[in-house]
DNA sequence: GAAATGACTAAAATTCAATTTCGGTCATTT
DNA sequence: AAATGACCGAAATTGAATTTTAGTCATTTC
């Protein structure tokens, strides 16, 4: 198009900034100038700063659901997909500039929005693990123990393993947590 | 005793106004006002304001230790032992004022020492629940996968389950945390 | 005349010096 | 020898002055 497209130049901008800096140290003027835009502009679309940083955390939940459906195969066991799919997940969490600069911000500045942000990404991510496991459990795949509770467990086994376990120990390798978590949730803890 | 017990009296002081008013907002002269002794006289017992912290945390870690170890039956199995376990342990968690005060003050005002106070009771469970995880393993009551991650494991389903869950949904009834944990951790996902 | 601008405003955040609080000491008292 | 509490310096708190920033809107541009 001939005319350029200031809404798409402000979104950039913003993607930009909030993963260079966060939340609250991205402020509209400086959005403005890498958008090479007037502040105004931005507002002619977005009707604050949240709004602005919403359509970012969209994109990344957007993008983040692609991902994991790119691992999911309908004929596949419901471990095998859920593995591969928590994995890239978690892996993508792990790596994007943005998620890791909210995680600081919560940490240091214990910045609402950055909180409340990644807690939006965290409810998408467990709807969306959700259906699989209802999806499993209608195929006879796993149990009947509530959907909703066995992917809230999930999800935090997962977390438990990749993050919260490095806090006190040494990483467990990838190998490590696929073996674990394919035993653990297959079997429990009972003997083989 | 004709004497009185001065460092008793500084203990229960101490325990007194931690639990009231949580780390930060103790001040030792407060200490000796209500033990009734001089602050001087709590520097002969205690090297300094974190020592005496340390005192009543020991204490407590004790007294956490006798609780669960009072729900343990070497002739039980390990999932009965282990449910009973956690589950006295969780309340006491959940009810002992001290407890409730720093994880407020760790969420309100991230003190460290608050928080290092609640990872040394939380190393403590970790370390108790591994030794009975150890146990039940050498008994072939469970598999073989590392009781290291094996107990962290656990405890983050009980804590997943007990609090991390409140924060999105109604809490989760007694009757259907155990009946989870028995079933999630005797057969994993497994269908019946 | 619709789209874009940027100077402007009110509110929020930051700074910093003055003041207060508090952990820890030690000369004195019991 | 044990206990005390006045005292000290460091750290935290306060609040007034200053700066920053989200959001507005009268003006300009195309």
């Amino acid at each position: 198009m001939a005319v350029v497209d200031r809404r798409k130049q402000v979104i950039e901008a913003a993607e930009k900034s909030f993963a260079l800096f966060g939340y609250k140290a991205t402020t509209m003027d400086h959005v403005a100038k890498i958008a090479n835009v007037a502040k105004g502009t931005i507002y002619t679309f977005f009707t604050n700063k949240e709004e602005l940083f919403d359509e970012i955390l969209r994109s990344v939940i957007l993008e983040m659901k692609r991902i994991s459906e790119q691992e999911v195969r309908e004929d596949r066991p419901f471990f095998e997909n859920l593995y591969h799919s928590m994995d890239s997940l978690l892996e993508y969490r792990a790596e994007h500039e943005l998620l890791i600069k909210l995680f600081q911000e919560v940490r240091d500045f214990a910045t609402p929005q950055a909180r409340e942000g990644l807690e939006k990404i965290e409810h998408a991510i467990l709807d969306y693990l959700e259906k699989q496991v209802e999806r499993a459990a209608q195929l006879g795949e796993i149990n009947g123990l509530d959907p909703k509770v066995v992917s809230f467990v999930i999800l935090k086994l997962y977390i438990a393993l990749t993050s919260d376990w490095n806090k006190i120990h040494d990483p467990l390798s990838k190998e490590q947590i696929k073996e674990f978590t394919r035993r653990f949730l297959s079997g429990g803890l009972s003997p083989a």
